[in-house]
DNA sequence: TGTTAGCACTCCTAGCATCAGAGTGCTAAC
DNA sequence: GTTAGCACTCTGATGCTAGGAGTGCTAACA
């Protein structure tokens, strides 16, 4: 046996301990595992590998006399090696089929929408991100009158987002005048990647408005605003009273995973750069309050490349047997959703 | 001394015991209360009186050598005749005319950040309501071209909020089908109440689109779905973060505390009807899951109506002297508010 | 008659010892 | 290398005790 690589028995042994912990939460003694991995050692012998794998530090002792948890790094084999991703059952492929059976008019509704469904589905928080607005453009800036002092501005982007506002101005604004203003932003704006559109920008549009300036010239503002706040990157969680309600997981108090969860940014930098469905366990997140949590996500793709990313957060402690093909199947089903919905706009 | 009426010196008693406990969380005991009551009486006359409030169902003994705590009968006679309703503080009503300066578009989010304004001033959970939907009106639709296909349908109330959703057709979409339409819709639906918008009326208008029929029929569908989402009566949650974070409060669990915050129709219905502040306490409360907290609301006004209502929901031991001024003041500055964002559109 | 001092009593809480159970680590035998 | 046996350790539950807080009652006092 080299260093590196573990016996073929003890990567059993830890991988059955894995298992029953997730499974039962107790510490794993050495005279259940004798029967349950059915390798026809007994206890004692059990006890020696135990020993070994905790000097190793796979495992951890809560004290002298009770059984073994896997530590991080054993559950970070595990998840590497030993564990079979196991298959999803009929029943679960269908469950999130038909949860991810979403119809909202844009973008944002339908990841938010599918972020409460894998909340549902995993039990768990869901986290996830919208594409970091690349090759967003805009396409379509309208102006609606109301009143005589007001009007309604309305954005939507090609990914369908729409933000739509109220204006009200000092000035009157006269219907010419909006039909000037609509036909001029829609000249110079439409088709721009939204991220390429800064106050600067709107700025030089001002020279254009001749003799509207005066009425016309703070609604530039507005529309400025309503621009950063679409290529404003956003997050969105689910199932947050999954974790609340069970705040013993992790030892952690509710305020401190409120805390956590109000950390959306950081949460969203977690889960944005992955490849693949990935795995992190405890410290390996950068976020110090996820220390005690795990995190698996699995980026979702837009056209060929990937978009952003959705994950769930929970115990240390978790199925990720189960969790892990969960998440990949229900980023390979939002993939296709978001193609189908969004792709042909 | 009346049945119905406590002896001044039992009011003084049980009106020290409700701010000593309200503000230490502590059992009250005869001596410190003979000393902080500042009566001059001994603990053993204290004693006595207190002995008879629990008689009379005002306070209440956790067991035989504690002190006392009030009883809810005993927070209700408090509340409605000892208090002295504490006069805001100078900074206290800046703190809160600064939370209400909100510059929101449409009335919706205005009274969401309103609601979290007051989370925030609290240190509570607020609930909100937005008006019953009494005399809102549709004020615009309008369909805006976007695609061969797709359309953007916008509609704006005279309360100003707006709904938009991005419409995919199976059929072409032409400008003037969509000129044809806007201009049948703005004509039979703008001014009409919300809520006497229903789809027999939608259904009606089938008739009308002769040629166009198979392209825009399906379309009334959807902007009956969108109407029946504005005159949905929305409820606005804020700062549940801070029932949360402390749920030793009512020795409730994370889990009840968030059952309870999940059934926020039922909230809103207990806040919906009332006049002026008011307090519910404990089991006075309908609702079930709030019977081991309390509720302070009070109505904000709309053009000279009542028109929803804003509360916060807290333990039943908190501050009742310095909530309730507090909470007619917010509800005070918020109907200004209203009134001035909204009232002249 | 209302008020007060005094004191026995109740109940809670914290600290400590005890005990059973679970599981280990070690040793000696196979 | 594996195993049986056994002493040892640690946890968690239980019961006991002492200290403290606060009451309820009684008898004396104004």
């Amino acid at each position: 046996m080299r260093n590196t690589e573990l016996a073929e028995r003890k990567k059993r042994i830890l991988c059955a301990i894995v298992e029953a912990y997730v499974a039962t939460g107790e510490p794993v003694g050495s005279k259940v595992l004798a029967s349950v991995t059915g390798m026809g050692l007994s206890s004692a012998t059990i006890r020696n590998e135990m020993f070994e794998l905790v000097e190793l530090g796979y495992l951890e002792q809560p004290h002298t006399s009770a059984g073994r948890i896997p530590s991080q790094k054993g559950y970070r084999l595990y998840v590497d090696s030993l564990m079979g991703r196991r298959r999803l059952s009929r029943e679960e492929t269908i469950r999130i089929d038909e949860l991810l059976q979403i119809n909202a008019g844009d973008f944002e509704t339908t990841l938010e929408a599918a972020g409460k469904a894998l909340a549902e589905v995993t039990g768990l928080t869901s986290v996830s991100t919208v594409p970091q607005d690349k090759g967003v453009m805009l396409r379509k800036v309208e102006l609606i009158q109301c009143g005589r002092k007001s009007a309604l501005l309305v954005l939507l982007t090609s990914m369908g987002v729409i933000k739509s506002k109220l204006y009200r101005s000092q000035e009157m604004l006269t219907p010419e005048m909006l039909a000037f203003f609509s036909r001029l932003l829609d000249e110079r704006l439409c088709g721009l990647p939204v991220e390429s559109i800064t106050s600067e920008t709107l700025e030089a549009l001002t020279g254009e408005l001749f003799e509207y300036t005066c009425a016309l010239r703070p609604l530039l503002g507005e529309i400025g605003e309503q621009i950063a706040e679409l290529s404003g990157s956003e997050v969105f969680l689910g199932g947050e009273a999954n974790l609340l309600g069970r705040a013993e997981v992790a030892s952690m108090s509710v305020r401190d995973l409120l805390h956590m969860l109000e950390r959306r940014e950081a949460l969203a930098a977690l889960i944005r750069g992955i490849h693949g469905v990935e795995v992190r366990i405890g410290t390996e997140n950068d976020l110090q309050q996820l220390h005690a949590l795990s995190i698996v996500a699995a980026p979702y793709e837009f056209q060929g490349r990937q978009a952003g990313a959705v994950g769930i957060i929970g115990p240390t402690r978790m199925d990720y047997a189960k969790i892990v093909p969960s998440l990949a199947y229900f980023s390979e089903v939002l993939s296709r959703l978001i193609n189908n919905t969004f792709g042909t706009l």
